[in-house]
DNA sequence: CTGAAAGCGCTTACAG
DNA sequence: CTGAAAGCGCTTACAG
């Protein structure tokens, strides 16, 4: 017999309700009280409607941990998070973070996030699974060489990644943004706004997303009928160093003609750099010279600068749907959204870059 | 009994080993092997030391939801989250809830996230409790009127608080950053570098934090006998109006004298504001005017903006502390680091506020 | 120091 | 359509 709520001295915690009280408040036994819960079509309505009323007036919810045991399903999902010092890709893992948890389907799962010992990622893994407390795993910053996805293909653990999983192509359960699809919709969105000589800032050769990214640079310039051969170049991800890259890249550009000159980038960073060389010639950003980076940071919210941004709200859906219905087909590619301001707009009064 | 692990067609899951696998392998029963988990003190060594082996060589970890349901105890907080886009405080809460994560004593208790219905906060508060996945809270961005402290005062839930609860005086379980202190380093340092008559750029009076931040600024003028007098000004946080502010106060400043011009800012995008006026002046912000910001945002890196870092890793172990450790007294106010970068440095060779 | 008993709150297959 | 039985994996108080 439990503690009625109505009894409690002022003060005192509420005693949960259990399966057993509501059963009791609604003449029946647990079993149906259950029954209510998972298998409503069982019921006669009278006994549901009943049973639900009194679900509501104690404000049951069933206790989680029982149904797991019982279940021997966790019916949720594990993400690795590591220290914020150690980011790769600024916010926005975080930012996954945040909308995974948004978006978890109350009825079929949650997120329990976990923070491995980085000598030891996979131990992390394995104790978090024979625990019980997830039933598979939710990867990001998946690496060339990553140990992750073999070892859980190997235990047939059930998971999925944001993110191309790019030396297992025949891994088809990843969500990731099409970043060769941003960069095209920005040379678009540039082209519209005018501009018609447009070169490319990006990363040294060889990383998987930034030669994807350059790629939907000369596919926007070929679709459009411009010049393919526009000047491009490198910097590694340093603000010095993209400015000296810039100052060379704007050069080359301008060296051909002023008026129609832009410049599209692989991350903010970059573009910083080009808003910079721009400023160094006498020029002003996007009114001169149009330019857009991509990630869409605080940086380019608060320079005016037109951003490739990733739907990661978006994804993080996709990755629930990837991993609760066996339905939906992957891999998904997602096109990123652009986030236009001040520095490709071409207008006099609204100069990018300060300060 | 249970599947042997050495009996598995290769490809298969292995079945996770109970207590009771282990109990059978080293020949005790079940309660030992708890006891060997739960009250080693009350285990003879050899039997100790041979369960622990076969604790170890089954890879045996408790089954969390066992352990919960058999505990009437979660050993798990909630935190809330919002999706990212309506953040009010940049990326500080989700760094807080990584760090939590990584914080987490994976024996006593680990974090929980979950996303309540914005109109209806408390709900989801009450769900995560009854249904036995949380003992307590941990919150954030406590408000004026927030309805959350009293509401799990009454129902006697622990909880702690990153951020003072500014109408309940007599709480005390909270940890907090002490933005006073740091705005004071701020200025300490800026004299140290040379500048003597430092302004303040700071948000309309009114706001707990804000408020907070500016007497740091006075309390340093002071503290070095600087002109308690010297000009402040306010905006809100938007760029635009930021610079405006930051001319007419650049601008009082200068007509005092040059050479030794330093502005505080309440925060980096005003600091940004800043930058802007100096430039707009035809001036070099860090050689001829220091700028120093507050939160060390992605904007302060990119543009070697000096400014003030809450110390969110430190934060979030003293949030486990408060939760878990009654010895620990609180509140706990922590100081803040100043991440030194061009704009407060008078180097000439490195002008800040590119571009 | 070790083990037999009870039970945490739920779900599932099955009998009526 | 409803309920009695069994059991998920563990811990705790207690008897020996």
């Amino acid at each position: 017999m439990r503690v009625q709520t109505d009894g409690l001295r002022s003060g005192e915690r509420e005693a949960r309700a259990t399966i057993v009280d509501v059963a009791a408040a609604a003449g029946v036994s647990r079993q149906t009280v259950s029954n209510v819960l998972n298998r409503p079509d069982r019921v006669a309505a009278p006994t549901l409607e009943r049973v639900q009323r009194e679900i509501d007036r104690l404000g049951f919810t069933p206790h989680v941990s029982a149904q797991q045991l019982r279940r021997q399903r966790a019916s949720a999902f594990g993400f690795e998070v590591n220290p914020s010092g150690h980011r790769r890709m600024g916010h926005i893992l975080d930012e996954f973070l945040v909308e995974l948890t948004v978006a978890a389907p109350s009825d079929a799962g949650h997120l329990v996030a976990f923070a491995p010992d980085p000598d030891d990622v996979l131990t992390a893994y394995r104790k978090t699974l024979t625990s019980g407390i997830v039933d598979g795993f939710v990867l990001a910053d998946t690496r060339t060489d990553d140990p992750r996805p073999p070892w859980l293909i190997e235990q047939r653990v059930p998971f999925v990644s944001f993110g191309r999983v790019w030396d297992q192509p025949e891994l088809t359960r990843w969500v990731d943004v099409d970043g060769g699809a941003g960069v095209r919709q920005a040379v678009h969105h540039l082209a519209t706004s005018g501009y018609s000589r447009i070169g490319w800032l990006g990363w040294p050769a060889g990383s998987n997303v930034g030669d994807d990214r350059r790629r939907g640079w000369a596919e926007g310039l070929r679709e459009l009928g411009l010049d393919v051969d526009a000047p491009a170049e490198e910097s590694v991800q340093d603000l010095d160093q993209a400015t000296e890259a810039a100052e060379s890249l704007v050069t080359r550009l301008l060296a051909q003609g002023r008026g129609d000159v832009a410049v599209v980038c692989a991350s903010d960073l970059l573009a910083l750099g080009v808003m910079r060389a721009v400023r160094h010639v006498g020029l002003v950003p996007g009114v001169d010279v149009g330019v857009v980076g991509f990630d869409d940071t605080e940086v380019a919210a608060a320079l005016q600068l037109t951003s490739v941004r990733q739907p990661v709200a978006e994804a993080a859906r996709t990755a629930w749907g990837l991993l609760l219905d066996p339905e939906l087909e992957g891999p998904v590619l997602l096109d990123p959204d652009l986030t236009v301001r001040a520095s490709s707009v071409r207008d006099p009064t609204t100069a990018a870059g300060g300060p």
